[in-house]
DNA sequence: GCGTCCAGGTCTACC
DNA sequence: GGTAGACCTGGACGC
């Protein structure tokens, strides 16, 4: 069965600089056709109903061709279009951002581009496990350990297309298991543990989006799960909509270095003093900076 | 083809 | 609070 919505987007958003926002985009169940110029992915709604979303921009909004194997409710329909609208970043308010980058001749190009918006996953926990397997590794292992939670332990809808693994299926398996066919080494038991206490119901990352504790105090919860340290937790507060961390990694380091000090090593602690004057907003402006070179072109990668 | 070395974040033990 | 070593994998390199 097939379907269609249309999804009206705010002001100054931009479908590709938000799809090409970080790598996500080229991680599974995320797909990007350069060819026929859409994003797609499988979602999963409450219900268990697997429905593949093709996303092409349009003025003023974004068109989603819904293919699924039974007809289509309207609270369905609702579900799945308030689930782009999470991964999409469409209800948040970037305005006093854009207003503090117009003020700077160094980031005015990012208003005008419509950049700002960190595309994530439908839920915390699909984040929460990506950002675990970017860890200690190279960009491509992230890829593979992605691609095998898919595809082993994720729901199938035929033709390929397989949704991220609930938390269920990955408790349900083992260490052993997850290091031999999901290949994700030593983060197999923070993996393992991180699955568990969701699917008990004994930790609920979906509070963090709408958490009332301080940015401090967040980024302390998110750094007690196992596996989660400073650069991890600083990147998945960007995807809860708080900026406060520069979230190094080695990737962004040498890029700071090249952009700044002539190829020159620094301390950790002047790159964040660098960026401190820009306030809650810090963590934005440096990753946007870092990629500015992106948004030359339309699939940068 | 095989062995060795290294890069990549986080955890734990230790000072 | 700071530091060293271990964790695991893929890729680069030398033989």
């Amino acid at each position: 069965m097939t379907g269609r919505l249309e999804i009206k987007t705010p002001p100054l958003f931009n479908f590709w600089r938000t799809v090409y926002s970080h790598g996500w985009c080229s991680l599974p169940p995320y797909f990007v056709d350069k060819e026929h110029e859409s994003l797609s992915r499988l979602v999963e709604l409450g219900d268990g109903t697997l429905i593949q979303c093709v996303m092409r921009p349009k003025p003023g909004g974004i068109t989603v061709a819904l293919h699924c194997q039974t007809s289509l409710a309207a609270g369905q329909k609702n579900e799945t279009r308030n689930l782009l609208c999470v991964c999409l970043r469409l209800k948040d308010n970037l305005s006093e951002f854009y207003r503090e980058a117009a003020r700077d001749s160094k980031y005015r190009w990012i208003p005008k581009a419509g950049a700002g918006r960190l595309l994530r996953a439908p839920t915390v926990f699909e984040d929460v496990v990506k950002m675990i397997c970017t860890t200690n590794c190279s960009w491509s292992l992230t890829e593979v350990m992605v691609r095998n939670l898919t595809t082993v332990l994720g729901k199938s809808l035929g033709d390929g297309l397989s949704a991220f693994p609930s938390p269920q299926a990955i408790a349900g398996t083992t260490e052993a298991f997850l290091r031999k066919h999901i290949r994700t080494g030593y983060r197999s038991p923070y993996l393992l543990e991180l699955a568990t206490l969701v699917a008990e119901e004994r930790l609920d990352l979906e509070s963090w989006r709408s958490s009332p504790l301080s940015t401090e105090e967040l980024f302390k919860e998110v750094k007690s799960v196992k596996g989660m340290g400073d650069y991890a937790a600083g990147n998945i507060l960007k995807l809860l909509g708080q900026y406060d961390y520069l979230g190094l990694d080695s990737w962004v380091r040498a890029k700071f270095y090249e952009l700044h000090t002539r190829g020159r090593k620094v301390k950790d602690s002047t790159i964040e003093k660098r960026y401190a004057p820009l306030g809650k907003w810090r963590g934005l402006f440096f990753w946007l900076e870092m990629t500015r070179h992106w948004y030359d072109h339309k699939f940068p990668f």
